[in-house]
DNA sequence: TACTCATATGAACATATATTCATATGAGGA
DNA sequence: TCCTCATATGAATATATGTTCATATGAGTA
């Protein structure tokens, strides 16, 4: 609205405007990367992997169940960990749902592990990320 | 407070009770592998780290910077991505204090770029685990 | 069938966080 | 010095999320 009313007052200004309202784009650059950049569901789901990893909690579990190469029951775990049952199933599920860990069941227990190496290498990459700092 | 009750009336599990909880522990686990979970502190780190990557705009501010193979201003950044100069810059100060960014000026423009290789090979394992389901 | 136990889940609450809007900062130019 | 422009930042708001509490589910067992 502020620019509206300057434009009136300069008609050289009003062409450039309406074409684009900053100043600094390098027009150039964004042509040259705008039909490459990541697709915003790809984005989505690659956040989500993150954002799964982005708690402490679950971090904890990951790391019982990679330093373990093997399973744990959710009891384990919870007392393992210092957590309530009911927090450990919660994020649990979480992870389940990210296909960061699978289970199965073995009569009234559950038992945990990750899913696969790939999860194994995204952990220990951002170990040593913040290991070296 | 229902196990208190219970427990009065049968001597044998109040004892149990007393010194564990829950039933379904393997002390032998706990005792396994209780001393070599990470810490916590280190936990909280690795969770900032991938809590950082876990949002989708700065999943593609990230992706913008590794394709790029160098740097962009803000503004270029907002452009190619449809966000606001603000969220924009408000976003990277979040890349900045996880140094997942580095920066620099020039003049009045302030250029980013991923902060090393690390962030790439995170990045890019990240990507692949999501390609593969 | 009735009971116990390991696990799962829904609701509620407190906390964290992403975006917007308005404004501040600080560099370059007139 | 005053102005413009690129970027940064604070406050406010809406939304997401982690934990707890209470309860449900479902497998084994008497």
């Amino acid at each position: 609205m502020a620019d509206k009313e300057l434009l009136e007052t300069d008609n050289n200004l009003v062409a450039e405007s309406l074409i684009c309202e900053v100043e600094c784009i390098h027009p150039e650059v964004i042509d040259r990367f705008a039909n490459r950049i990541i697709d915003v569901n790809q984005a989505n789901d690659l956040a989500d992997l993150f954002k799964t990893l982005g708690d402490p909690t679950r971090i904890r579990i990951v790391d019982a169940l990679a330093l373990a190469k093997g399973e744990f029951c959710v009891c384990d775990l919870a007392e393992l960990l210092g957590l309530s049952q009911s927090a450990t199933s919660h994020q649990l599920r979480v992870l389940r749902n990210s296909k960061l860990v699978k289970f199965h069941r073995e009569g009234k227990m559950v038992y945990y592990s990750l899913d696969d190496d790939h999860v194994l290498g995204l952990y220990r990459q951002g170990l040593e990320h913040i290991s070296e700092r």
